[in-house]
DNA sequence: ACATCCACCTGCTCGC
DNA sequence: TGCGAGCAGGTGGATG
């Protein structure tokens, strides 16, 4: 579900209430939820209990606290992933899956209807040029890093075979973009991105990687895409997005540049949809 | 080492 | 009204 301008969104909206506060008290309402950590729910809850919260950051889709012994709670939304401002003492929803209760009279619940999310504590490592948490020791920066050298990238992404599609849709590539950026920034960029990569020129690619920022910005600044209740910022309100998009969704409806009509296909199971006279 | 597939979940919508 | 199929913003482990 969220991509970088959604998480980036549930980042910024969730710093005001959570620097400087300590997580008084931790709890997992579902294991699944800390699959990922060795120790389970007991380490999990165990680990930032009484810490303070003293930084958010994100990299691409992880988002996370950093704590005051420098280590870091990560939280990954997956498809259905929501972090919400809350009460203290607010009954958990039926998707809640964690709740942090803050020492300032606010409380964090994760809701995760799908279950695809979860939150990892970790100790933090360096990973090309930024301190992250050991879960997104892998991840590539993002589109909007401060620094990112997008002819390099570029360069980066035309070693590889693979469609163009799949190459923004991995996250040891270039991390943050997920299937509705995907789409928008290859119809932006008049690729079809069924294009194995190693056939777009450089200056294509770079191209195609301007547009993606340009279009995660304008995602940013309307506070994401919201199509339903599932993504929503940390008080529950949507973002609007969705009004502005070209391509993704738009099946049958006509193209925004040439009139001819978006079609939807499918591609590493799942939908793409472009417009088929001026993506090629 | 790389590339690709599909399992992991829940809930909603659509067609019969 | 019921029921099964298909679909949804993302990984990550297994397989080739």
């Amino acid at each position: 579900m969220p991509e970088l301008p959604e998480v980036e969104s549930v980042r910024r909206g969730l710093e005001p209430y959570v620097l400087g506060a300590r997580l008084d008290d931790v709890q997992v309402l579902r294991d699944r939820a800390v699959r990922r950590q060795a120790g389970g729910a007991a380490q999990f809850e165990g680990w930032a209990r009484g810490r303070t919260v003293v930084g958010t950051d994100r990299r691409g889709k992880f988002l996370w606290l950093v704590l005051d012994d420098g280590s870091a709670v990560t939280v990954h939304l997956g498809m259905s992933g929501q972090l919400r401002i809350e009460h203290p003492g607010t009954a958990p929803g039926r998707h809640t899956r964690a709740v942090f209760e803050l020492g300032n009279g606010h409380a964090v619940h994760f809701n995760d209807q799908r279950t695809f999310g979860w939150v990892w504590a970790t100790e933090m490592v360096d990973s090309a040029g930024k301190r992250v948490p050991v879960p997104a020791r892998d991840i590539a920066p993002d589109l909007l890093e401060p620094g990112l050298d997008v002819v390099a990238l570029a360069h980066r992404m035309r070693r590889s075979r693979s469609a163009v599609k799949r190459v923004l849709l991995n996250q040891n590539v270039v991390s943050g973009i997920g299937n509705i950026y995907a789409d928008e920034m290859l119809w932006a960029a008049r690729v079809d991105g069924k294009t194995p990569a190693d056939e777009v020129s450089v200056r294509r690619l770079a191209k195609l990687l301007r547009e993606g920022q340009r279009v995660l910005l304008a995602a940013l600044d309307a506070g994401g895409t919201s199509f339903d209740s599932l993504y929503v910022h940390v008080n529950g309100e949507s973002g609007y997005f969705d009004r502005s998009l070209n391509a993704y969704g738009r099946a049958g409806q006509p193209c925004a540049r040439c009139g001819t009509p978006i079609v939807r296909e499918q591609f590493m199971n799942r939908s793409s949809y472009l417009c088929p006279r001026c993506q090629r």
